[in-house]
DNA sequence: TTGTATGCGTTATCAC
DNA sequence: GTGATAACGCATACAA
């Protein structure tokens, strides 16, 4: 590999020359900067970004750190991550958290150890403290999906509480009243604000809230399944179903299919998120749409902005949208 | 952020003893290691990779070029490798090259100037003597779902071939012998090892080809739906129907279900790759599983011998194994 | 406008 | 076993 010296004795210059005319200085004759770059050609030389790095202490690398790789969610939110990042010409490291805490405090060492220049991150388990410090002492963040209070200017999210309020209220303009409900992990923030959403959706059209129409899952597909026995077994009857997310809708479809239910016309289900497969699943299923390819945009921005000195407009709260398919239909009376 | 130099000078010893006490040197005594280890716990040292890397002129960081990140087998492929890399301290930097020639390209010389040490690489525009060329001057290779003549233990692929034989054979044993075939566009090489496969089982069950039982379509969704139709249209009938991917497979369904069709009972479909969505539609897909994963897992082992000395056990050539659900079903005569 | 000198934080090659 | 000293390839303040 050729290095700026051999480019430098080559066109016959020094190499502060070389290096002005590779970073782009207007301060040069352009004589020399024909021959430069001639010189360039010919070796066909290379810029090493280690050395670069070392020297400005940037690594135009931001890390990433995202809960799984394979699932649609998070292959949109790389997606665009990378794609917004790489028109700056800033590319990615990945890491995966597992929504395991441990993991996640070793995926961002990790990205730290490899001088990121700032972190996007996708994380459930970390505290907001923890997030506020590293903001703080180690490395500029921004974070997906998640609200974190001194941070909110870093934060993009979508209005889950909206979305939560979405679903529940397009079942009740179907004539539902009985209205049944498996949430996600009361744990995970997301999962709160979907449900306090579907609260307000039911106290707003003077429907009670019964604990009884309630299922605690874990956002996957098999508690849609367990989710659906467990509230049957309860005989107390209803004729809609909001899953706080697509995979738990789903994991329910099959199973009021294998139960002998007929879809929809037994019961109208909705999910959220509006994966892939939302639309495979049969009947095609109604959701509530994650803009998870635009905040991850956002979220790439705003690095940009804080850490790299552009200035693109961002955009932090998402408002969730109502994707209206085959798996909801009128109430018949 | 505290250097080796700081380390050594409170630890009262040289810069090297520090490197050495760093690096696992074992001559080294006992003292003055618990000293440096001290300063450095005092110091919170942390080692610039960068200037490592420029030393050792190593990233210990491999490229990774995929086609893209936002499907279910991408998403598998990055989480294999991404955590069989990470396991050996290695990392990844991801890019996309959406099936196109330019983009590829693009991205090889952006992971280059970016010193990886190694590629892994999923392409299907670029030809097979740019990748030697890259492999011979440039960077070492893995390339994955791929045979590259000269390049053979580098290459860790599905056997499609029989992937497709297999997928044919189990619509023979099911006694269809009237049946289509939607494959992936000629130009892919899977599609084309694919299609050689469902002859294959055709020819040895002494079923004569049809041309108008053939539909090439471009693996994508809406291809299914054109095929099913293009098919329909000839008039030529077919009790079954062989999709080169479970996309295609998946947009037939609907079509054929619009179609008023009562699947599997009209027509037996069977898709390949086996993605997430597989047992998402309905009546759940009967396909060909591509171990996608795995071949993630082999890819990084290749790198990881290859390039960073170690020694784990390779293997190159997948078989692919029928999964049998319900949209595949016994033709009654 | 151009060139010189120095630093970035390691590893590696020598002597001692 | 330990410690100077020279790379590694580039950016940059400063001098010319």
């Amino acid at each position: 590999m050729a290095t700026i010296y051999q480019v430098a004795e080559r066109a016959g210059v020094s190499l502060s020359t070389v290096s002005r005319v590779l970073n782009g200085r207007k301060t040069v004759n352009e004589n020399l900067r024909a021959k430069v770059e001639q010189a360039m050609q010919e070796l066909n030389y290379r810029p090493s970004s280690v050395a670069r790095s070392l020297a400005t202490s940037r690594t135009d690398s931001v890390g990433v750190l995202v809960s799984e790789l394979n699932s649609p969610f998070f292959g949109d939110l790389m997606q665009a991550v990378e794609s917004t990042l790489r028109e700056a010409d800033k590319h990615v490291i990945i890491t995966v958290g597992h929504n395991n805490l441990e993991t996640e405090k070793d995926a961002v060492e990790f990205l730290i150890s490899r001088n990121c220049d700032a972190l996007i991150m996708h994380v459930e388990a970390m505290s907001d403290d923890y997030l506020r410090d590293i903001n703080a002492n180690r490395v500029p963040i921004s974070v997906v999906n998640r609200q974190v209070e001194g941070l909110e200017s870093a934060c993009v999210c979508l209005d889950n509480e909206r979305g939560g309020y979405l679903a529940t209220q397009h079942l009740i303009e179907l004539g539902h009243t009985n209205i049944a409900c498996i949430s996600g992990p009361s744990k995970a923030r997301d999962a709160r604000l979907r449900l306090a959403g579907h609260r307000r959706a039911l106290a707003e059209a003077g429907i009670p809230w019964s604990e009884q129409l309630y299922y605690e899952g874990r956002y996957q597909e098999e508690d849609g399944k367990q989710g659906l026995q467990t509230l049957l077994s309860r005989n107390k009857p209803f004729t809609a179903l909001v899953c706080a997310n697509d995979w738990m809708a789903s994991g329910a479809m099959s199973c009021a299919r294998d139960l002998g239910m007929n879809l929809p016309y037994d019961l109208s289900i909705i999910g959220f998120d509006d994966a892939v497969f939302a639309h495979h699943v049969y009947p095609r299923l109604t959701t509530v749409k994650n803009p998870i390819y635009q905040m991850g945009e956002m979220s790439a921005r705003h690095i940009l902005n804080a850490v790299y000195g552009q200035s693109l407009a961002v955009k932090t709260l998402f408002d969730p949208k109502l994707i209206m398919r085959e798996s909801t239909i009128f109430h018949k009376a």
